[in-house]
DNA sequence: CATGAATGAGTGTTCATTCAT
DNA sequence: TATGAATGAACACTCATTCAT
C-alpha cells in the first residue's frame, strides 16, 4: 500500500510543522516577540531556518497560524460537553469552567493567546476576525439568556469583558506567582462573573 | 561642582525629553514594540538618534520611564477628588469612573499601559513593582470595604480582575470601533463591576 | 546529524574564509586596528558584512584566528629544515635566518604579528599563550646550548630580546624605507644576535 | 604685578593640559587606542569633552603631543649626566642604563612610547621624525665609537636594533609579570647589548 | 576659557528571508 | 522536501567633533 508511504511522509512533515509551532509558542511566550527570531525557532524545532518557509509563508503567517490553531483548540476545550439546550446558567458555568481549566492547565497556549489578543500589532485583522468566530455558541447562549430575562441586556462585549476577560488576568497573576487560583478561588471567580452579567 | 555657577552651558531641554517620550508612545502603540526603532523615535521627535542617549540610558530605560510616568499620571487621574473617608461604594465609584475617564480620553496612554501590563517582556520587573505602588489607595479602600462587610473577602487580585481589568478590554474594543462606550454603557459597566465584587 | 548524508546544502567555502582573513590582515596593517571596521573587511573580501559571522564568532575571534594562523605559519617557516640534533650554533643560525627570511618576504604577515605582539589589547591572553607554544624548539635549543656552555645562562626572555626581537625593528625600518636589509646587513645582524647570547 | 595673574592663569590652564595628557596616557595604555574615547579622557581629566579642543586640535594632535612630550622627557632622562667627551663604552653604558631606568620606573610613559613606535598608524610621520631627533647624541657617540674602531661599522639602525630596542621587549615582559628585570639581569642585558655592537 | 548638549556618520552585530544544492 | 550558506537592510548604540551659552 503506497498510501502508507504517503501517510508516513505526511506524518513526518506534520511533526516538523508542529515542532515549529511549539518552538514559536515557547519562544514568544518566554522571550517576547522581539526576541523570537526565526533562527532560534528553527534551532529549537531542530530544522533549518529555510525549512520554516516550506511550512509557512513568513513569520507573520507562522504567528497567525499558531494563533488560529490555539484559538481553535481553546474553543474546542471551551465547549466540551456543552449542549445548546442546557439551562442558561448551567450552560454558562460549564463553558466558563472549561475555559478556566484550559487557562489553568494549557498555560503556554493560554498565555500566547492572551498576548495576541492584547497586542494590536501581533495578529493581523483577518486572523483575529477568524478567531472570533469560535465564540459563537457562547454568544448564542447569552442571547438566549437575555431573551429569557436572566442575563443583562447589554452588548456582548460588555458581557465578555466581565465574564470571560478577567480569567486572563487571573492566569497571568498565577503565572507570575503573585496569586494562586485554588478551587475555592475558582468558585469565587465564577460567582463574580455570574453576578456581573446576570440580571 | 561649582562649575555650573561659573560656566555657561546649554541645558537639557525638557521639551526634547517629552517629545521623545511622546514619539515612543505613539510608535509602540501603532507599530508594536518590535517596530519602534530608536531611529524612528528620533526622527519623530525631531532629534538625532544620538540625542536619545543624552536623555535615556538605553531603549529599555526609555520604555521603563514612559511606563512609570504614564502610570503615575494614570493614578493621579484615578484618585482625583478621592478622599479616604468616603463611603466605600461612593469611593469605589469615584475611582472607577476616574479610571474609565482616563481610559476613554487618554486613549494613547491607556493603550500603552495596557500593553505593558499584558506583555511580560516589555517592562522589567523593577519598574512593574514600582508601578504597582500607585494602586495602594484602592487596595486600602477594598480592605475597608471587606471589614465593613460590603465587599467580598477575596484576594485583591480577584477584585482587580473583575472590577478594574475589564475596562482595558472595553477600551481596546472601543478603539477597534467594535463597540462604543456610551454613558449608558459606562453605567452598566460600573454596575457589573460593583456586582462582581460586592457581597 | 545523519541529515548531511541525506540532504543537500551549500557548504562553507574556505576561499571566503581566507579572503576575510586576508582582508583583515591588510586593513589592520594599513589602517590600524581602530580603522579596520567589519564593513570594510567585508567589502574587501567581497562578501556581505553578515557573512563574516558565518565564519567567525565576532571581530575579536576574527583577529585571534588571524593571529594564530599567521603565528603557526611563521613557526612552520622558522623551523623549516631544522633538526634537533644540529650543533647549537648551526641550529640557531638556521632558525634565525628562517625567521629573517619570513620577516623579509612575508612582510604583511610579519607586520601583523609584530603589531599583535606589541599591543596588549589586540589579542586576548588565551590566544597569546597559544601562540607562544610554537617557539618551543628554539627554547629547547637554547637550553641545550646553555648546558653545553655555549649560550649565556640567562632567562630565555633575555635571549629572545637580543636574538630575535631586534628582527622586528629591522623589518619595520625596512618597510618604512629607512633602512635596507641587504645580505651583508643580514650577516652583520646575525653576528650581533649571536654575540649577544653566546658566552 | 599683573604678570602674576597671567602666570596664575597660565598655570591653571597647564594643569588641565597635563591632566588631559595623563588621562590619555593611562587610557591608551590600559584600554588600547580603540577604547580611549575623548569622552572618557575628558571625564578622567575632570573637564568637559569640548575643553579638550581648547588645548588640542583634535584626537590625533593630542596623541602626537603626548608622544612628543614623553619622547622628550625620555631623552632628557637618557642623557642625564652624559658628557660628549666620555669614553665610548662609558658613555654608552651611561645612556643605556639611563634608558633602562626610565623604562623600569616610568613604566606608563615607556609603555606608551613603545606602542607608538611599534604601530605605524598611531603617530603621524611628522611627529615621528620630530621624535627621532632626540636620539642625536647617541648616534654621535656611536659614530665616534666607529671612528675609534670600538663599535661595528654598521648602520645605526642595526646598532639601535640590538643595543636599545631589546629593552622595550624586556619592559613589556616585566609588565606582564612574565619576567623580572633585577639588577643582575640588567647587567646581563647590558653585556648582551654591548657585545652585539662592539667590534 | 569652559561647558554640557547635540549630532551625523559610523560601529559591530542580528534578522527575516533567499539561494544553490 | 530540506538544507546551511548567504545577504541587504536594519538595529541599538558610540564617537569625534561642534554648537550655543
Amino acid at each position: 500500500m503506497n498510501s502508507n508511504l504517503t501517510m508516513a511522509k505526511r506524518t513526518k512533515s506534520n511533526e516538523k510543522r508542529i515542532a515549529l509551532l511549539n518552538a514559536t509558542l515557547h519562544l514568544v511566550n518566554n522571550n517576547g516577540f522581539h526576541d523570537a527570531p526565526m533562527s532560534k525557532i528553527a534551532k529549537m524545532a531542530d530544522v533549518s531556518p529555510a525549512t520554516i518557509y516550506i511550512y509557512f509563508e513568513n513569520k507573520q503567517d507562522l504567528i497567525n497560524r499558531l494563533y488560529l490553531e490555539n484559538k481553535a483548540s481553546f474553543s474546542e476545550a471551551a465547549f466540551k460537553n456543552y449542549l445548546p439546550d442546557l439551562p442558561v446558567k448551567k450552560g454558562f458555568e460549564l463553558i466558563w469552567r472549561n475555559m478556566a481549566q484550559f487557562k489553568l492547565h494549557q498555560v503556554e497556549e493560554a498565555k500566547f493567546l492572551s498576548q495576541c489578543d492584547n497586542i494590536s500589532t501581533m495578529i493581523d485583522e483577518e486572523s483575529r476576525q477568524e478567531g472570533l468566530k469560535n465564540l459563537q455558541p457562547l454568544l448564542d447562549l447569552w442571547k438566549r439568556g437575555q431573551k429569557e430575562g436572566i442575563i443583562k441586556s447589554v452588548s456582548p462585549y460588555l458581557l465578555y469583558a466581565y465574564a470571560i476577560y478577567p480569567l486572563a488576568f487571573l492566569m497571568t497573576m498565577q503565572q507570575r506567582n503573585d496569586f494562586e487560583l485554588t478551587e475555592g478561588n475558582l468558585t469565587e471567580a465564577f460567582e463574580s462573573a455570574w453576578n456581573a452579567i446576570r440580571i
